[in-house]
DNA sequence: GTCGACATGTAAATTGTTACATGATTTA
DNA sequence: TAAATCATGTAACAATTTACATGTCGAC
């Protein structure tokens, strides 16, 4: 049996969205043109052959509304199996470090396609790596800043209070979905 | 007379880097795997091609040790100027909206290569455009907070969160700044 | 004397950007 | 009816990832 493939960040942003709904090639891009939905690219030139990589391998399906003849794209489930897979991937320091708007993207597509427990174990799992890896920041920030240069140490001191505050809205989260 | 040409992010991280010192491409692909410098990627298959452009471009000098007979990289008087022109272009609403990193990039290197005139309207423009910008956010998120699937809900939180973490940070840099 | 870190590179494949091209439909 | 928006795509190029390949140097 084959394995799930990997795909870009923007063939599961893409994923994400068609979970909810089939959309077309053209509202796909409005979204990520429009929205605060990440960075994802919304050229054409990005979406249309990245909606047919994705047909190819059968994780979406293009149908056509036999009224309007226009065509939208659908999640399989196939497409659906990969995009939980991706969400349910146990979270690695490195992405706490470097991949955080991946991280975030994955809680944003959990709604209903976990169960609560593994959204709580998600977010407990984040919580603590990111207070790991702030203790790391601050260790660092401790030792060194003195030997920084003003702008350096400002942004380091960015990347300090950009961790808090993730931290503290995960805490917040971790209530809401307990909470129900 | 040629415009200075457009380079990418991973470029200018690099001209950022020996703004300071000479480094070896091993150096730059340690600073950029080890530190929170960012996510510019340490794989040998995108330090050495971009460093070989920006010799060929003259915008890096390749030096060797004479003694130790190791290679450095110097940044060139026209590479220091190409880094200047991006790090005083006019920030972009676009920008604060979704490339947050390449502008933290920029304030990283101001340092020594700009006047403080330049930072301080540096940092009020950034300021500006960002509260604008959470304020977008969150006519946004009172009237369709909701409407959204929870994790939506949630995610959209975290970004209001961060940009305000950012701003704290932009008005605290102002102060810092000007009292030098 | 071998293991890990230092050090530099290439090749193939993938991904994404920029620019171009075209046409339908809606709105002022 | 002109302009704007909807809608889909391609081609050339640039950038990056992944995997491979090779060799030195110091420490244990």
């Amino acid at each position: 049996m084959k394995n799930t493939q990997k795909l870009s960040l923007l063939n599961y942003a893409i994923l994400g969205l068609l979970k909810n709904e089939p959309l077309s090639g053209y509202r796909i891009r409005k979204i990520f043109e429009d929205t605060a939905m990440g960075n994802y690219s919304s050229s054409p030139g990005a979406i249309y052959p990245a909606l047919s990589k994705l047909e190819q391998n059968e994780l979406v399906e293009k149908i056509t509304d036999p009224k309007t003849n226009k065509q939208f794209f659908k999640i399989s489930p196939k497409g659906l199996k990969n995009l939980k897979e991706w969400i349910l991937k146990p979270i690695e320091m490195n992405e706490v470090e470097k991949k955080m708007n991946e991280l975030l993207l994955r809680f944003a597509f959990m709604d209903d396609l976990i169960i609560e427990q593994q959204k709580v174990y998600f977010l407990e799992t984040f919580r603590d790596l990111l207070v790991e890896h702030l203790n790391n920041l601050k260790a660092y920030y401790a030792k060194e800043a003195n030997n920084l240069p003003l702008h350096g140490k400002l942004a380091f001191e960015h990347g300090i209070g950009s961790n808090k505050a993730t931290l503290k809205w995960s805490l917040n989260a971790l209530k809401e979905i307990i909470k129900n």
